[in-house]
DNA sequence: TAACTTCGTGATAGGTTCTCACGCATGAAG
DNA sequence: CTTCATGCGTGAGAACCTATCACGAAGTTA
């Protein structure tokens, strides 16, 4: 993760390029993505606006970064929730996970559409970015995985079912990551992101329901398809 | 709808507006939201940048304008799609408004993101934009109340379903749709978007997953839990 | 015909990203 | 210990943006 910092200078360089992307965050946090002002960042550190080019080469390499990390904070966060319901059973476990996933959504709206919302068109995450994403995603196959235990599978292989044996052959998970454990993965990874989304977008929030009621549901949906409790 | 024209300036003013509407929903159909400006449809208007400004007070304005048109929009499509399926089971006319939701999002994915994607902070839809949305919201539930029938409603009732109870009576939806419909319209809705939403974001295509089936998964598993075929 | 409303224009203020030539200071090599 | 190169920050400036303003030219009504 964190490379021996060689050189003073490098190390200095490195921690103001934590400091820009720190001030980007904040910027973001409040006022969106279109708030984000290099001019503004180098004034709130104490530094003339072009200073900051000799870190990032345009406003879009800022934004990049950001996605990049994010996509690891977002990893780390279910990380640590699973780890968290370790003792507890299976079913359990999802549910933390479904839970953390939206807590970290909305605990940084803007940063969470930056990764999963629309981007500038052409717009193709960095090789990188997908491999952190993918994190996430073995955290949830995990968890899932654990309900459905030594079941067999019953369900008849459909269109579905035999894209996904492909998608997870050319991933490298093998095939010890059964069919419905994928299909559920995925699929609990969609109906999330389908209640956060709407609930960033205020959509919820128009017709006054409750997120976490929905996200609840859609938790149950899963495991008990899954053929948890 | 449309009013009356009434006097010849006005009608030429009207049309002004539609056409500006017009070269910026083109703008943000190429380069998202952040690619339209005002001084850019002017002077391919033929017409200098401020003048705009007699037909819409400030740039989110427009954009403003552009969502509430896209919420009627949407409507319109899907009303259109389940008036094409009119003829066929219960179970097909769901499913052909699920591609239809799709299709309409992937033809226009910006301002899909617009209806749906993050908002500017402290942003709320005016009410004319809500109740448009709502009337998307009918076109499913009828749809899905189709597939119910006259089933009897064996759900003990959970929180949920006891919020969406209160949510429909509050709407004025009456007594007459029953809860598991209510139930099944929110969640298939939710379900929708996470999927679309994923492939706007390129999340699918990353993953080199077809979001079409996923859509078809999705909505077998309304379906199923409606009670139909 | 006269008065009034509406429309479009150019100028202007203040903001942005981003490029460039310049000078300073730090760290490294001889 | 001295010299030199590299990296860092600055201010000026080009090109763009939104938005406001005063002005003149239309079209509309009395």
């Amino acid at each position: 993760m964190s490379d021996a910092p060689a050189t003073r200078r490098e190390r200095l360089r490195l921690q103001t390029l934590e400091e820009i992307k720190r001030h980007a965050l904040a910027q973001i946090a409040e006022g969106g993505t279109g708030a984000l002002s290099l001019n503004a960042i180098g004034k709130a550190m104490g530094m003339s606006g072009p200073a900051i080019y000799r870190y990032f080469p345009s406003r879009d390499a800022v934004l990049e970064a950001l996605v990049t990390d994010g996509y690891a904070a977002l990893t780390a966060a279910l990380e640590s929730a699973a780890a968290a319901a370790t003792r507890r059973a299976p079913a359990r476990r999802v549910e933390a996970l479904g839970v953390a996933y939206r807590d970290w959504a909305v605990a940084q709206p803007h940063l969470y559409g930056m990764l999963f919302g629309l981007r500038p068109t052409g717009y193709r995450d960095p090789d990188e970015a997908i491999a952190a994403v993918n994190g996430s995603m073995v955290v949830l196959l995990q968890a899932i995985g654990a309900v459905v235990g030594d079941r067999e599978a019953p369900a008849p292989a459909d269109h579905l079912d035999r894209e996904l044996a492909r998608w997870s052959a050319a991933r490298g998970y093998g095939p010890e990551v059964d069919p419905r454990t994928l299909r559920l993965g995925v699929l609990a990874w969609t109906r999330l992101h389908g209640v956060v989304g709407l609930e960033l977008a205020g959509v919820l929030a128009d017709m006054e329901l409750d997120p976490v009621l929905l996200i609840e549901a859609e938790v149950r949906s899963i495991v008990a398809a899954a053929g948890g409790s």
